[in-house]
DNA sequence: ACTTGACCTATGTCTAAGACATAGGTGTAA
DNA sequence: TTACACCTATGTCTTAGACATAGGTCAAGT
């Protein structure tokens, strides 16, 4: 199958196996005749692999180390272990972030219910974002000139 | 004030300061002498700005415009209530997936205590990823060649 | 006076994972 | 034959800075 036959059976875009081709992920074989890649049966397992794997948000890197173990004939099962247990350590993270930005913004949102417009009077933009509402986390109350 | 002394007066990097004043964001005094760039107690307010929108994710294109419209002498209030509106829809979108990404990992770790580590066999990578984790959301079922 | 070291300047490159554009070649159906 | 849909390689763009380079400036210590 060629590249646009790919992507539309495995509910990706041609541009995406390309990159991935671009970046040797995936190796098809090239028509010496006009120059076209195709790809078989192999291709399409190993790019499923990927899209599962980005499913997971395994970075491209990451995926790669992956692939070249099991290209030696090596198990990648404890590598592929290891990402994920970090990974879950990160989306965790990532996780009370947003659960903390969420409270930033309806914070300022309920500010804002309570006050009204202002046009800026030279020290302050706009009280939404100038109030208190970020406190906490940034020790910006400066001194100096 | 320079450069550093702004940066640490805010608790930010002088690379980040620099970056704004690049972009032209903030618009120190210039010195004719040496060409060095000094800030003042409005650049420090502008700079606070900058520094607790962007703690609301705000991108830096959205800070620009809010300050624009602010230089103008208009309230960026309304502008800034949209972005802050839409912006909890996104963080809420971007919560939800953080929430499906952790189950999924879960999923595959909870997997691989049931399963043992696998060579590659030719037709799959590794279990955790090959397996049928990602059930749902990608129709890869293909058939072709 | 000289040197060191910390600072400054402008500019350019790098990051992730593709998306999009460009320019030209190919394949097929009307 | 002419469209049109596809292909190729390559290059640029995106974010918000971080980092590097090359050279100029300034204060303190010797």
């Amino acid at each position: 199958m060629r590249v646009v036959e790919l992507a539309n059976a495995l509910s990706t875009t041609p541009d995406t196996v390309r990159y991935y081709t671009r970046i040797g992920l995936i190796d098809p074989i090239k028509s010496p005749e006009n120059g076209y890649k195709y790809y078989g049966k192999a291709e399409q397992q190993r790019l499923k692999f990927i899209l599962n794997a980005r499913q997971l948000d395994f970075s491209v890197e990451e995926i790669r180390e992956i692939l070249t173990e099991s290209d030696k004939g090596h198990t990648a099962c404890p590598m592929v272990r290891k990402i994920i247990e970090h990974k879950l350590v990160e989306t965790e993270k990532q996780f009370q972030s947003a659960l903390l930005l969420r409270e930033k913004l309806k914070q300022a949102i309920s500010d804002w219910q309570k006050k009204p417009d202002k046009a800026p009077t030279g020290h302050m933009i706009c009280h939404l974002i100038d109030g208190e509402i970020l406190k906490g986390d940034n020790s910006q109350g400066g001194h100096n000139e």
